[in-house]
DNA sequence: CGCCGAGTTGAACTGAATCAAGAAACGTGG
DNA sequence: CCACGTTTCTTGATTCAGTTCAACTCGGCG
């Protein structure tokens, strides 16, 4: 619980009524590796905060899955997309490892915005911030190759490919997993 | 300028005070025809919104640019992941035609999200906006072939196609000018 | 022990990039 | 309004990175 109100204090200077109105919303909840948070179809009703896990974005596909995006520890997880617009979901979430989450409903959210001051900063932030990391992945996808997307991840996020299989990193740098095998043998 | 206040409604009720605030910090500007708004290395200073006009970003290539997004009239423009940061931005940004533009400075935004209480909301939704955007664009670049991506473009925005040359096209769904010319010539 | 998924490696194939050249459209100045 | 030069678009031939199909290894786990 600390650890969400580290992130949010980052934001935007809360009141301790702020943040009480935001906490009470919240609810705690645990997930096994492999469980599916939100499945392709549904509308997502949650803004989520990690405390714990490994969380993996994806299309799911007759032959194999497009892999499109990874989240970790103390970072803010939705399908956001759906959730703005409540409409359904193009895609799955499912969790990697075992994963506990704080979890926001839509419906408590539009009441944060709607009562307090601070809410929409922390809303217009967190947007920003996604806005941000989605340019940077749109450049990196007209702009590199695999190969440079890899040696990327290599430097940047290490961690990523011990906890990771192979497989779904492949499809996230926009690869079939026999071709990064020979990107990682074409390196070392 | 109504045009303006016409999207603002949209996005939040406005009193007359908060458009007051906000309106007096916009400055009109005109451009000829491939005026650069923003060069490469540069940091964005506004935030703009388009009465009328055309505006492409590329990120300048040594043998051909690489051009990944188009504005049109009454939408914002701006290299806001520069604006927001507030550091150079990595690409470019032009006028394709004749254009108008109503702008705000990134110092008089800030100023405009301390004052009232509707800045905020206006730029979380804008935020909200852009990340959808760049959300359907990241789908589309990993999941679709660069002909379905021109039957997109020939479906919900010919006037794109008659309007801006087709080397630009090309980039934006992320092939050659050559490999563009075989797709079109293909479908008809 | 045997099975199964993950990763690697090889060989053939394919779609797009590159190189090159010609045709069409456009703009500018006389 | 035409002539010229420049840019844009098209088409063909070659090359290349990555896909596909297939086989094999490795490491867990029932």
């Amino acid at each position: 619980m600390e650890a969400i109100r580290r992130q949010f204090v980052q934001l935007v200077n809360l009141s301790e009524q702020d943040w009480h109105n935001f906490s009470t919303k919240l609810s705690r909840q645990t997930f096994p590796k492999k469980a599916i948070l939100l499945r392709k179809g549904q509308t997502e009703n949650y803004l989520s905060f990690i405390e714990k896990g490994i969380i993996r974005f994806y299309i799911p596909g007759e032959a194999s899955d497009l892999t499109f995006n990874f989240v970790f520890d103390n970072a803010f997880v939705s399908a956001y997309d759906s959730f703005l617009t409540q409409t359904p979901s193009q895609y799955c979430v499912e969790t990697l490892s075992d994963t506990v989450l704080w979890r926001m409903s839509y419906a408590d959210l539009q009441t944060v915005y709607r009562e307090t001051s601070a809410g929409n900063t922390i809303g217009r932030k967190a947007g920003e911030g996604l806005f941000l990391k989605k340019s940077q992945r749109e450049l990196s996808l007209l702009n590199e190759t695999a190969e440079e997307r890899y040696l990327k991840i290599l430097r940047d996020q290490p961690r990523l490919l011990q906890q990771i299989p192979l497989k779904y990193i492949a499809s996230y740098i926009g690869v079939t997993p026999q071709a990064l095998s020979r990107i990682r043998r074409r390196i070392s």
